[in-house]
DNA sequence: CAGTATACTTTGATTATTCAAAATTGGAAG
DNA sequence: CTTCCAATTTTGAATAATCAAAGTATACTG
């Protein structure tokens, strides 16, 4: 059995690996993002590729092993699950959920996550937008432009937040910018890095202006 | 933050005090209940004492501080919320639920468990009948008599099984001995060591007959 | 190409949890 | 009392995960 550690590790390695196209993870940014020091993961990096979970080639980085995916892929179901589960069943914040998931997902059976996935009816994404593993291990590949790049004074509908933390996630449930809702695109300052944009649903219509970074972070698609 | 193997230790240290009313718990007792070699027993409960969550006395044993108790309650107390959750919700076998909530129990936050808590609209019992700690750490102490002990030729309904056992329990299951199940005992033979009764609801309404230990695992009280 | 900064790896140590096996002790049996 | 046994405690060692700090390589800069 993998320990709680082992499945942090190749679960960071999967998302790192969705930024940065380059297959191999660097260990300084994989350091980082466990928010260990640079040694510790080399360590624990060497472990992983004894399992065969992680090909290591020193100095130039990680990557995922077929096996590693699949375990990673299974870790990221549980998650998303949970985090469905703490939203739709036990009403918890949106902008919590995430946090909480972290924990859960290394303790729960397999018998456990088919009686949620069951529960919710097979549900294909969280409660950030981001899809749901099956538990064949296969991932819907989404494609979709942000509002960083989708078209000027078109109506879009968000999908997916690329970002977990809850700060965030509170000014996105504040500014009515969660999944589902639909908005426009008005304006793209590129010299003052701004995106201007007007949310429908909302009552007081304001608009509504973020970096092109933040923007970037609001996966849409046609309503 | 007490690991989960402080916490185990605890609930073990807690529930063993339950049967043998002593005050001590003996360290062979607990290494046993615990799946650990005495020695490992006896190192971890003094760090367990230093950390004031347990009286250790060499050679008599262990028993729970206030504040141990205090945990240990905690972790009851999530440990019964997440069955009766597995059970209600998640639709989970009666007869399993006991080890999957083994595991959850030290991943969810108190914001879950209150969760937990509203939505099953705070329930007294687990779905062995065995009693949820309040959030404060209370547990309502029941008196009831067992299969063993009750009345003969009156019907008794069962309110708890005290035992964990898959086996056992989907034996009880399929008995039709699940708690509120009404039941009489009609003879108990001392010499054959034998407790002789019939199941209410069951259509067939066979006659059932266990023996005095299995007798007494089961709590009953007036229907 | 030499010199240095940056990123990475190695080394030596620490904490938590465990085991096996040796040492001890407290009382039961003679 | 002495002897012995069973229950404990101690000791020495292992594994997993981590850190701090020292060493090494890569790449950048002039």
């Amino acid at each position: 059995m993998a320990s709680k550690t082992i499945e942090n590790y190749l679960k960071r390695i999967y998302l790192a690996r969705q930024e940065a196209r380059g297959k191999f993870i660097p260990m300084g940014r994989l350091a980082n993002l466990m928010e260990v020091t640079p040694g510790t993961a080399t360590t624990m990096v060497k472990a992983l590729a004894e399992a065969h979970l992680v090909g290591y080639e020193p100095r130039r980085g990680v990557k995922l092993s077929r096996a590693g995916e699949h375990l990673a892929l299974h870790v990221l179901r549980r998650h998303r699950l949970v985090e469905l589960l703490l939203v739709r069943v036990l009403k918890l914040d949106w902008s919590q959920v995430h946090e909480e998931a972290e924990e859960i997902e290394h303790a729960i059976s397999e018998r456990v996550l088919e009686a949620i996935d069951r529960l919710l009816g097979r549900p294909v994404a969280d409660p950030h937008g981001d899809p749901i593993p099956t538990a064949g291990g296969k991932v819907h590949p989404q494609r979709f432009a942000s509002l960083a790049t989708c078209p000027l004074d078109r109506p879009v509908r968000i999908v997916r937040i690329l970002d977990q933390e809850p700060n965030f996630l509170r000014f996105v449930d504040q500014c009515g910018l969660t999944p589902t809702a639909i908005v426009r695109v008005q304006q793209r300052d590129p010299l003052a890095d701004a995106v201007r944009l007007r949310i429908a649903k909302d009552k007081s219509s304001r608009h509504r202006v973020l970096s092109g970074g933040v923007a970037a972070r609001f996966l849409v698609r046609d309503p």
